[in-house]
DNA sequence: GTTGCTTCTGTAGCCACTACAGGTTGCAGG
DNA sequence: CCTGCAACCTGTAGTGGCTACAGAAGCAAC
């Protein structure tokens, strides 16, 4: 039974980000002493350490408390566990490529210019590039 | 001379995002009729294309307004620009890297998955994985 | 004149925090 | 017992870059 300072310190998660979960219902909310304040068990800062560390791969509040769920449940978690991290994986390799075109064509736009020249192709290209149909 | 939701068209930014660009000062504000509506000039719409060829490049907001207060101006332009995109690029190589490794710990982390098993592995990694100072 | 599209202002919501302001509690030292 | 200070409390506003309304008004065509 400790503070939320200490709880912090134990899981990983600063003190405000903690209130905010619960404000959030990220995290059930914990006992209070008798003038307020709150007081966490050791499984409510495991479910605080196991959120960080779905947050940690990039998973969102609403998947972590997905995750969070399941691994409570005995019953055929690992399949859907498996799913919601696939799901993620596949977000996070779309996410790959496209900020791996956005390098290919800052490098393009980028290596023609830094020599000083009169006028920058980039700023060129910003200008008059891709018509406003080919968004993609 | 054209009405915003022309503008829109033909710069590609939403009717929306083109009052919320006016409202952050991003572009300038354009001229109004008699009643009040917002009237575009060429070069206004071009300001438009300008950040929104920006955005889809990744930049900031505040990137894409220097860059184009750089295009404007004739001296020095291109050594400045080149530095703005350079020091973008460095943070999506950046962002990059993070996913790449965060695409290799759920790759790992989902290998032992869904194949119906009675403990979830990843569940398991989950609860019991890296403590609170082995953050990053 | 009336239908229906466009435009107007202003505000709230998204995500996941983060950073206050302004007050209370708890504990240690003197 | 008093002082001082850290930790805690609530509530609210800000971040970035939009997006999505509500509710009113203008404008063109039939």
């Amino acid at each position: 039974m400790i503070a939320i300072g200490e709880a912090a310190r134990a899981s990983g998660v600063p003190v405000e980000t903690i209130r905010y979960y619960e404000r959030a219902g990220v995290v059930a909310k914990p006992r209070r002493t008798a003038s307020g304040r709150r007081v966490y068990a050791p499984e409510d800062v495991a479910a605080l350490r196991f959120i960080r560390r779905c947050r940690d791969l990039g998973f969102s509040l609403e998947d972590a408390v997905a995750l969070r769920g399941l691994a409570r449940d005995p019953k055929g978690a690992c399949d859907a566990a498996g799913r919601v991290a696939g799901q993620h994986r596949a977000k996070v390799r779309d996410k790959i490529a496209d900020l791996q075109r956005l390098d290919a064509a800052l490098s393009e736009l980028v290596a023609n210019c830094d020599r000083g020249q009169h006028d920058c192709p980039m700023l060129h290209q910003l200008m008059a590039g891709p018509d406003p149909r080919a968004k993609g």
